[in-house]
DNA sequence: TAAACAATACAACAACAGTTGAAATGTGTC
DNA sequence: GACACATTTCAACTGTTGTTGTATTGTTTA
């Protein structure tokens, strides 16, 4: 991944209305939510929304499919994981044991899913 | 983690100066880096640098540490692990099986440290 | 074709971000 | 104390972002 595509996508991510809005479809996945019940979930107006669906679609993060007159948008999550091991890749200069530690100070285990129950 | 801190840290990744700089500093940790040396490494004015470096310790993202007439800078990678975690915790509504295909799908396993040789 | 609805596009505005250069603060050395 | 150096602070400017309201495009149903 490129510094300047990393940056588009935390850019991407670096808005509060967006943030919530890429974690809903990433709970949503890989079924997606149309724009319509994504504006009612989020109380956000319908043109404020069309903003930020594309602002994440032209990331790259979110997709759109036509679903009769509705817009069925669903989050990319292969690229969100790029994202992260590009932000993770050259940890402490390939020193696994150092990262290790670092992984055992953080409170959440990131590569494992939750139990949700 | 909150949504209003986890905005904070994607912001403060948001500029191509301040990605570069967080990486410069995960690369370098544990040791980290005085100011004057990445300075000179990112070729960026030691005013603008600490701006940045001012927006990403504001964001918790790294540490500072008096040395003499120097300020020692560290990344804080737990608190990356943290929001890693935040972003991905709730995939897929706690379906470990469709996430697992998501992570097949992405180019590089997020959560193992590469080789480097 | 027309009506009703889903979603986007556009203009306008206030608020904020990134960069620069000059001045100020603080630290170590003589 | 005086100097050299590392780093930060401040003012100023330019460009960008997020939101709102209205107009427009496109789809379904009749």
């Amino acid at each position: 991944m490129k510094t300047k595509h990393a940056v588009t996508l935390f850019e991407a991510l670096s808005s509060g209305t967006r943030l919530d809005l890429f974690r809903l479809l990433i709970r949503h996945a890989p079924a997606g939510l149309v724009a319509g019940d994504i504006a009612r979930l989020l109380n956000v107006s319908a043109s404020n929304l069309s903003f930020h669906l594309k602002a994440l679609a032209h990331a790259g993060l979110i997709t759109m499919e036509k679903e009769g007159k509705f817009l069925r948008y669903r989050a990319e999550i292969p690229l969100m994981l790029d994202l992260i091991a590009y932000l993770t890749s050259e940890c402490c200069s390939g020193n696994p044991a150092q990262c290790s530690n670092y992984r055992e100070a953080s409170r959440v285990e990131p590569a494992v899913l939750p139990d949700h129950g």
